[in-house]
DNA sequence: TATTTAAGGTACAATTAGTACCTTATTTGA
DNA sequence: TCAAATAAGGTACTAATTGTACCTTAAATA
């Protein structure tokens, strides 16, 4: 259309004159990042996309995270609230694991299991890089495991639970399953779904301790 | 090298005279297919890498098979053998469990978990295809739970097990962990764990029934 | 032996991650 | 206030790879 180089107009677009930098501009292209990933989904999205929607270029991109990968698991960390990680308090073992398991899966559920397949697979060959860790922290969490004990500690103060040693594998299996059924079932995390692992799983392995 | 079309010479390579065909061309391509999934997993593999291992190009990989996915399923389909999907009958649960669950566990180490990931991630947004299903068989099987009723029917024919009824995610819960083990905490399958989770998981559960 | 079928060869389109390099706006600090 | 340093924008490019197109040629079939 402009057949020289120079501008002809100063554009009647007026938030046109500033060139974002920083903080301001990272925000920006994250922002980008955690919208094109939540309407194309991981492998749909492209890195010039997110940069397009950010009304810049994927250098803007790479001067900041290395791949695509490192892109949107920065983008998780931003967008995805910290879960609340502290043991509720409800007085009773059932509703303390129940009220933690939902809001767990809550959060859980706003990044998609193509997502985290995604990401691992992009990951996969890599040696682990910077962020991978911080990411994991949110899918994989073993400090999920840290409440668990401590919610069953509560009970057993209460008497509710009898003090003999629970195996690990008995305090991580309700998010273990959890997990499965979000990313390899593929299926959406009900309340049915919790309670059921909680009272006809869980509870019955942890009140009915044998040693 | 050669600057006129013409081959110089018959080609001092004996094989060089025959043009595979139908299977033993096609199998040569999932041999292929195989070898380089199991050598440079899922996503270094490449289409062309396939073709150049069996000795011609990417055309006989699309005549027979849509992507590279497909193809990969292909060959486990192919390669995988078919574990033995009849209830064991060693007289008590417990072995009769442990047996059918060790056996499985051989036959799904042979597929990586990057490479379920990589099948997953790429099929992810296409219509589920043909051989998906075949495959999801393979991974993610409801059959393998047919095979843990008819087990748990027998201990309730040994009186074993009360006949009350036992949830479904309880039949489905050794498989659903060790899948979960194998795919999400990307360990090896060991004795050990199976059997733990046998113990002190499944056993526990199915024996003390509470309705 | 003629015809049909499928394999081989080569080239190419399309997509996309990631890089290079130069120009230009904005900040910093002397 | 102005010069230097910093980082953003623009554009073009490489490289890898999936999937297609099209033509030639070997082998099976009738």
């Amino acid at each position: 259309m402009n057949s020289n180089n120079e501008p002809i107009q100063p554009d009647d677009n007026s938030t046109k004159t500033t060139r974002r930098r920083g903080e301001v501009l990272e925000n920006a292209l994250l922002q980008a990042a955690w919208d094109e990933l939540n309407e194309l989904g991981y492998n749909e999205m492209s890195m010039d996309g997110v940069a397009a929607r950010a009304q810049t270029n994927k250098n803007a991109l790479y001067r900041r995270w290395s791949s695509k990968s490192e892109l949107v698991i920065a983008a998780i960390i931003k967008y995805v609230p910290r879960p609340v990680m502290q043991a509720p308090d409800t007085g009773n073992l059932r509703d303390d694991v129940l009220t933690f398991l939902l809001q767990i899966t809550d959060t859980i559920q706003l990044v998609g299991a193509e997502t985290v397949f995604g990401i691992l697979a992009d990951h996969g060959d890599r040696a682990i890089v910077s962020s991978l860790a911080d990411f994991k922290e949110k899918v994989q969490d073993d400090s999920l495991n840290v409440i668990m004990r401590d919610i069953l500690q509560h009970a057993v103060e209460r008497g509710e639970v009898k003090p003999d040693a629970i195996r690990e594998r008995i305090v991580s299996l309700p998010f273990d399953l959890i997990r499965y059924e979000f990313l390899i079932k593929q299926q959406m995390l009900t309340t049915e779904t919790v309670t059921e692992i909680i009272d006809y799983i869980f509870l019955p392995l942890v009140l009915s301790v044998r040693h």
